[in-house]
DNA sequence: ATCCTACCCCGCAAGAGGGA
DNA sequence: TCCCTCTTGCGGGGTAGGAT
């Protein structure tokens, strides 16, 4: 089939050989066909796509990623050939995974048409789509029973199916989500993250990333990614949403 | 056989972004 | 400014595995 890598002029993470990133979501361009069943089942290829969204990565642009991982496999390049950025070494060995993953994979994506590679991608990429808005869906509503304090309520209460209200508008939620190294007790603080005098950039941890909620100036990554509220939130995703405070009920 | 639980999909609405 | 496309969030509901 005909290769991306010398057809397209986007330039981003792929600038020297012409590609696009499929690690960065982009616009997707057709809607989803091929279904294996539309009434009963999905593709399998669906199932699969949640699961590699879930356990490998969530926000990638299948199309590109499938594309450039099969222009790189037939120059027969190598995940670590030095020709290649960090980014590039990163997004193919993604790939590489997705081959892993999926049984026959690798062969069948070599010997089908272009039109075939695009339908097999976005069922893929609508596995992924699909599982993480079940996920976040389900912890929208969990992750109340997660941050309020053992035996006491939230005040003001926070529904378990709305949003507004959250954020730094809540005092809980805010003390949650300020930024470590910001101090969400000082009243100045809290009031200009509340207003948006202060912009957090994505690459600000917010506090409850932390191991007890606390964060170390001397030491940042002391407790990283370690707090129980992400332990919750993946025993939520990950075996059920049962098993994050008690023995899982179902099986499945 | 029935129930509980988790998985999954569908249709709709809202919002963002791009092009005319 | 309007229109179109696309993505995301959401509510609702069907399906299936396992326990009872």
């Amino acid at each position: 089939m005909a290769s991306q890598r010398s057809t397209t002029s986007q330039a981003t993470t792929g600038e020297k050989r012409g590609r696009s990133s499929a690690l960065e979501m982009g616009p997707r361009k057709k809607p989803f066909v091929g279904c294996y069943n539309a009434r009963t089942s999905q593709d399998p290829l669906v199932h699969h796509g949640r699961h590699f969204g879930r356990s490998v990565h969530a926000f990638c642009n299948v199309q590109t990623l499938v594309t450039n991982g099969i222009a790189l496999m037939s120059e027969d390049i190598d995940v670590n050939d030095e020709s290649l950025t960090a980014i590039e070494r990163k997004e193919y060995g993604v790939f590489k995974e997705l081959l892993r993953m999926i049984p026959s994979m690798e062969a069948r994506l070599m010997e089908s048409s272009e039109e075939m590679v695009t339908t097999i991608a976005e069922l893929i990429q609508k596995g992924i789509n699909g599982a993480r808005a079940d996920d976040t869906k389900g912890v929208k509503s969990a992750i109340i029973d997660w941050i309020t304090p053992k035996g006491q309520s939230l005040n003001p209460h926070i529904p378990r199916n709305v949003k507004s209200g959250r954020g730094f508008n809540h005092g809980r939620t805010g003390a949650l989500l300020c930024p470590a190294g910001l101090d969400w007790a000082n009243m100045e603080t809290r009031t200009k993250l509340v207003n948006g005098q202060i912009q957090v950039a994505g690459d600000q941890w917010p506090i409850f990333l932390y191991a007890n909620y606390t964060y170390d100036a001397e030491d940042p990554w002391n407790g990283l990614l370690r707090s129980g509220l992400l332990v919750s939130a993946f025993k939520h995703i990950f075996t059920s949403p049962s098993s994050v405070d008690q023995e899982p009920k179902a099986t499945r």
